[in-house]
DNA sequence: GTAATACTGAGAACAGCGATCGCAGTATTG
DNA sequence: CAATACTGCGATCGCTGTTCTCAGTATTAC
């Protein structure tokens, strides 16, 4: 009954027996990265990193089975951009919303990470990560199964925020400007008389809450909450 | 320098001149909508939705002017799922934690919503939810942009046990299962001891926190921190 | 030392995708 | 009744992920 490999890292790289292979996942891997991060997901395409890497779109298969694999090793690989090194205060909280932050980041340095299919495979990289907020959910007396869903919650509000700075960050190309200028016509005034209120401000006049300051006000809250009460 | 429209509901469904279009913007998102309930997002096609309708692919163009309308064009058609009456409280918290969980059971109900592409563009009838939420809003003292954000938060935390509770229910054709059989087998005693301790249990036979309760209790907390603190 | 084996690289090709063009047909306008 | 503005749609383009096939090469077994 012993199905084949589900996930690349089942997958070895490479075999023993033939010539050494011109690339590895890893080349694979940054060229994706990089072809991810100037045009986003869409470019990385098998034919665009095939093209990155010299060589012909089904080449790659010798390495990867998938698209779907490309994508979970970018994803796996730029976790490894969190710093993991945090002065053990003690304080769960603390430590998760100080992690949280530094995953916050790299989510807005990898915009593309928001637009995976599905939430990415864990990999090895992923694995070290993982472990280091079990670490820190340590001290706390939250059950095991519990703990699993509170890095799930955590992981949505840092998807979550890293969103909305993204689309403040440059709202002159946001897609939902669209949306905005079209609620602004369409809103009537006695159907909508909330809605045409609240557009009615220029938006950025008011002084807008600082989404990081946000972000962490709400992660602390939420972890106390989920830590403190059983 | 008036430019052309950009959301689905700034053009016109059909010009005044021609002969009667033989179908229509709804029957289009209806095919659709049922075609994704079906097969899910990636079973929306041109071509298969113009295959439900007994037409060519490129007839569709004639009602939309690309497949990302008839996206938003879906998700604006099944909000009209979420019910706005509610027995006027007085208290926001109750009355958004009571129409986010409407909001949530619409996403249960076609999960596809999840898989697109970014945060659909808001037609009419998402605007009528809008506009119920903001009056819900009215009685706190938060300003107009804060508001706009509890939205955006509010949508974020549907989405976000949305997608748990649905990998919960079939988590035995779960991709995420790949995922786990690969981290019990990868994990190293030596290397991740907490993750391996967390993964030893067996899932499921702890009391796994039901999902929606700690939906409500996740939204109330989020949404008291939020109105009572400026 | 040679034959068998197991691998790599890559050109060609396939099915499916979103989208466009151009043309025949038709209802409305002036 | 002609001009106009629309609809339906077959053909087609460029793109996508993926597979087939086969020549070439390094390793292993005898």
């Amino acid at each position: 009954m012993a199905e084949e490999p589900k996930t690349v890292w089942d997958r070895p790289e490479r075999g023993a027996r033939g010539p050494a292979p011109e690339r590895s996942r890893r080349e694979l891997t940054s060229a994706a990265i990089r072809l991810a991060d100037e045009g986003g997901l869409p470019a990385v395409s098998m034919r665009q990193v095939a093209k990155r890497l010299g060589t012909g779109p089904a080449s790659l298969y010798r390495y990867i089975s998938t698209r779907g694999d490309l994508l979970d090793l970018m994803a796996d690989a730029v976790t490894s951009e969190i710093d993991l090194d945090l002065p053990s205060s003690g304080d769960p909280v603390e430590d998760l919303a100080t992690l949280a932050g530094r995953q916050k980041q790299v989510y807005l340095r990898h915009p593309w990470l928001l637009d995976l299919p599905t939430e990415p495979t864990v990999g090895p990289l992923g694995m070290d990560y993982l472990e280091r907020i079990l670490r820190a959910l340590e001290p706390t007396s939250l059950s095991r199964s519990t703990r699993l869903e509170t890095i799930g919650l955590l992981n949505g509000l840092v998807t979550l925020f890293a969103r909305t700075e993204l689309r403040r960050r440059h709202s002159s190309s946001d897609p939902a400007q669209a949306t905005m200028s079209y609620l602004v016509t369409a809103a009537t005034e006695e159907r909508h008389p909330f809605l045409t209120a609240a557009l009615s401000d220029s938006p950025g006049t008011e002084a807008a809450q600082d989404t990081h300051t946000l972000f962490e006000r709400m992660v602390r809250r939420v972890l106390t909450g989920l830590i403190e009460t059983p």
